[in-house]
DNA sequence: AATGTCACG
DNA sequence: ACGTACGTGACATTG
């Protein structure tokens, strides 16, 4: 049987696939759709022909021989998108990866060599397929050289299929006669015109007549219409360049050997290699295809189970001033007292009293690149001695993905407890480095930062990924299956940190960012995890009681908004409620959301006073909201002693702030007086007081310093009310006339500032045309020169650096700056504008945080740092310490960082949040 | 799992 | 002509 040859038109294929597909990106941005779509089109034209060879061509970047020959022609071929442009490196290392054979040649394009290559394969009795979205390809097809053009539907892929009969049956012209109804008719993309008079139809019944463009010219005295006819001799020369530039070469000088390009079987590809890249790029539904092909780290051979205290003791005498990566494994369902089975499957009542008490399973150690210890609780290794020895360890450095849940582990009892010597904590503290806080500094904009992306990106190493490694076993149920495989994974625990450390340490030297990861981020775990074991009481009662008479309100609305309606429905439905307003009872400014109607606040806002509906709707939706969130929400976090424990999140957010989740404190609501109630059920316990300071305005101060602008600075040092000394210059009217409305637009031109510019967001904030906003934005550059001047090199120097900088060098990688598409640049440039200045204020309040709490502890003090809300700091201070955690207050926030305008803060004290705040 | 909405800074 | 203010997280509905 005679073998087969796939050809693929590389660019071809990929700009298909681009073009296809919506804009895909890895959790890195790294754009991803066109390398995604080429190898789906390219395994299905596998599947189906099944080929001995198979072989890419790619078009050179350089002035091609066609088109230096003819460079008139060239000119404006449309220039590749940058999405798209990066995306062919990678297709590349794919294929490559792949053991794909790759063809290119300088001064030729990725089409002559497809022909001299099908044409060879011919000669050589081979079945050639050439894959291709390019129609100037079916010149090629023979009886044995099938073109192959795909199509990406929403169906799926479809391909179109041409051997030489189908191209005439298609096109009424064979092959070879398809070059000269390009010649005559021209071609837009490829930027020639071909013979003036003469479109597609012409030029097909003159060749299919005719045969070829010199057997025209030969008739040309009696071809039909005359104008063709005419300007076949006039533009007789275009004509035979048109012809050489549409003739796809089939003697090209590729130096090619068929055998390089042989794959035996299709599962050749799925190489490791491939694998890891796949992986890389995210392509999930890819990987099953190859198995189990993935060699991964083998850390079985490193572990050493450590079961007797004589062996615990003996290796934490090793560790005398070593970096130590550690990972203490928890027992999630510690229940004391019951029964469970143990490895051989038997019930043990002798573990009654001992393993089921036991906090830890044990504990996951490295510190040499060879050995991973796990010390495993019972045989007399007690979770409280492996806690101890991490308390009180002779380490040098602690390396952790997850300090803070690790610390929380070890309590705040001895060494961990900052009051009891002060010194001695500081010192401890400074051991710790946490993998993943500092791989947040490197890339801030991923938001998760689990062992195996550690490892991948910062280690030779690749492991499974959590669910990979678990499926949907949980922890507790592999270790009781399969305990020697569970204690693989929390071998990575602490093998994987051991391992990036260094990678992660030198790489924020490099970026300039280890004061930051050194001096704020890790001290800032310490306070966090402090202020996450603190909690925050919460009084359920009164909360019941609240949620009680929401239920009311609710009760009533519902049924009112019903018999408005004429109908039952849910309200809380979007779809339902968008189809009662705006189709049944025909409210006007529709506006459509993909999914319907948008029903948003401010859009009824606007219809509020026509439509009593409308105003019960929006009260009915903030009734649901405070009950749903926050009256039954927060009270199922309420714990045993009345309090909320929060989670802070330091690495999550884009621009270095912290968040808050299960349940989130950063958001309970005080705009509205009836959300702002829900505040007085969070208070102080006996004997202690709420004291609650904000930064005043520490966004815009930043914005003073950073761009040094002289009027602003000067508003801010005689404490003028700057939303009303903004309306002053950008209304041009005296200060002391400015008018409350002036004074809230300029308010909201302040906060547009700071957000990045634009005069839509400004016009929709303000309800006010575009016109008016881009005016008061340009007064109020005009106003404030050094402003603007320190925006737009915001964006400059983004766009240079590919990355935001904020005053203490934390950095937010950006990329949408260089994308085709206008929208995400402007986003970009908002972003440019914003982060550095949300930036710097996350900055400055968390070196706030770390001073106050270490103050706190220095002085000895009871009170305690409890929660912060991104400008604003509450602590739990104790009566008598009032004025004494006010100072603290006062001048640690104040003296956080050392700006040309004065950090101001405004504190309020009380027994709730309510009065606090 | 995605979408819409809304709570906060 | 396009269609956006920056940064988050929780809940309810719906595919």
């Amino acid at each position: 049987m005679s073998k087969k040859l796939v050809l693929i038109d590389g660019h071809s294929i990929l700009n298909r696939a681009y073009y296809g597909l919506p804009d895909l990106t890895n959790s890195q941005g790294l754009h991803t759709n066109a390398v995604y779509g080429f190898i789906n089109i390219m395994f299905k034209i596998l599947e189906e022909e099944k080929p001995d060879y198979i072989t890419v061509a790619f078009d050179v970047h350089a002035p091609t021989f066609r088109h230096k020959m003819f460079e008139q022609y060239k000119g404006n071929r449309k220039s590749m998108d940058e999405e798209l442009r990066q995306q062919v490196p990678l297709m590349k290392k794919m294929l490559t990866a792949m053991g794909v054979k790759i063809i290119e040649l300088a001064g030729y394009e990725a089409d002559d060599l497809l022909g001299t290559l099908a044409h060879r394969a011919e000669q050589e009795g081979m079945n050639v397929a050439v894959i291709s979205g390019d129609r100037d390809l079916l010149q090629l097809a023979t009886d044995k050289v099938l073109i192959r053009i795909p199509k990406t539907k929403r169906t799926g892929t479809e391909i179109e299929n041409y051997y030489a009969a189908d191209v005439k049956e298609a096109y009424g012209v064979t092959p070879k006669e398809f070059i000269d109804v390009k010649a005559l008719q021209g071609d837009s993309s490829d930027n020639f015109s071909g013979v003036p008079g003469i479109g597609e139809k012409t030029a097909k019944t003159l060749v299919a007549e005719y045969g070829s463009i010199e057997a025209i010219h030969e008739n040309a005295a009696v071809i039909k219409p005359p104008r063709a006819s005419k300007n076949i001799v006039e533009y007789w020369d275009d004509a035979v360049l048109c012809k050489k530039l549409a003739t796809i070469l089939t003697d090209a000088p590729i130096e090619y050997d068929f055998e390089e390009a042989r794959i035996d079987s299709i599962d050749d590809l799925y190489t490791k290699e491939a694998y890891l890249m796949c992986k890389e790029l995210e392509f999930k539904n890819l990987l099953g295809r190859f198995d189990t092909k993935e060699e991964s780290f083998n850390v079985s051979e490193l572990i050493e189970v450590v079961d007797t205290i004589e062996k615990a003791d003996k290796i934490f005498e090793e560790i005398i001033d070593k970096d130590v990566a550690f990972y203490l494994v928890k027992r999630e369902n510690n229940n004391v007292g019951q029964f469970h089975q143990d490895n051989d499957g038997q019930l043990g009542l002798f573990d009654f009293a001992s393993k089921t008490e036991e906090e830890l399973y044990g504990l996951s150690l490295t510190f040499l690149k060879d050995k991973i210890y796990f010390m495993e609780t019972g045989n007399g290794i007690s979770s409280d001695y492996l806690k101890n020895k991490i308390k009180d360890t002779t380490a040098r450095r602690l390396i952790s993905r997850d300090v803070k849940s690790q610390i929380k582990i070890l309590g705040q009892d001895g060494i961990l407890d900052p009051a009891e010597d002060f010194d001695k904590y500081i010192a401890y503290r400074n051991k710790f480095i946490d993998v993943s806080v500092a791989a947040y500094l490197i890339n801030p904009t991923i938001g998760e930062y689990p062992l195996d992306d550690i490892a991948k990106s910062y280690s030779d190493i690749m492991i499974p990924t959590k669910k990979e490694f678990f499926g949907k076993q949980s922890f507790e149920d592999m270790y009781n299956s399969d305990k020697d495989k569970a204690i693989e994974y929390v071998a990575y625990e602490s093998y994987i940190p051991f391992v990036a450390k260094d990678t992660l340490l030198n790489r924020l030297d490099k970026e300039n960012m280890l004061h930051l990861f050194v001096d704020i981020e890790m001290p800032l775990v310490f306070v966090l995890a402090s202020m996450e074991k603190e909690g925050i009481i919460l009084d359920a009662d009164a909360l019941k009681e609240y949620s009680t008479n929401l239920d009311k309100g609710i009760a009533q609305l519902q049924e009112s908004i019903y018999q408005k309606a004429g109908e039952e429905f849910n309200i809380n439905s979007p779809k339902q409620l968008g189809v009662i307003l705006f189709e049944k009872l025909g409210l006007p400014n529709a506006k459509k959301t993909k999914t319907g109607y948008s029903t948003s606040a401010d859009i009824l806002d606007g219809l509020k006073a026509n439509y009593p509906i409308v105003s019960e709707i929006l009260e009915y939706r903030q009734l649901a909201k405070l009950k749903s969130t926050y009256a039954d929400g927060l009270r199922n976090y309420i714990e045993e002693d009345n309090r909320v424990r929060t989670t802070f999140n330091q690495t999550v957010t884009a621009t270095g702030r912290l968040s808050s989740t299960e349940p989130n404190l950063q958001n309970i609501p005080i705009r509205l007086e009836l959300g702002k109630q829900i505040r007085k059920v969070f208070h102080a316990k006996e004997g202690f007081v709420f004291v609650d300071s904000d930064y005043s305005q520490i966004e815009l101060r930043v914005l003073a310093h950073l761009s040094g602008d002289e009027k602003l600075i000067d508003a801010y040092k005689h404490g003028k009310d700057i939303h009303r000394s903004t309306a002053s210059v950008v209304f041009n009217v005296p200060f002391e006339e400015v008018t409350p409305l002036q004074r809230r637009n300029a308010k909201a031109v302040n906060f547009g500032i700071v957000y990045g510019v634009s005069a839509f967001g400004l016009s929709k904030d303000l309800g006010i045309s575009r016109k008016d906003a881009s005016e008061y934005i340009k007064n109020y550059f005009v106003q404030y020169p050094k402003i603007k001047e320190y925006l737009d090199n915001c964006i400059e120097s983004a766009k240079k650096n590919k990355y935001a900088l904020t005053m203490f060098n934390r950095k937010r990688p950006m990329v949408e700056l260089e994308s085709s598409n206008f929208m995400t640049r402007q986003f970009g440039e908002r972003v440019a504008m914003n982060s550095p200045i949300q930036g710097t204020a996350a900055d400055i309040i968390k070196i706030a945080m770390i001073r106050v709490h270490d103050r706190i502890f220095k002085e000895k003090l009871e009170s305690r740092l409890l929660l912060q809300v991104h400008d604003e700091l509450l602590i739990e201070a104790k009566e008598s310490e009032l004025d004494e955690v006010k100072k603290i207050l006062n001048e640690e926030m104040q003296g956080a960082a050392d700006l040309s305008v004065d950090l101001e803060i405004d504190t309020q004290v009380g027994t709730n949040w309510y009065d606090a705040h």
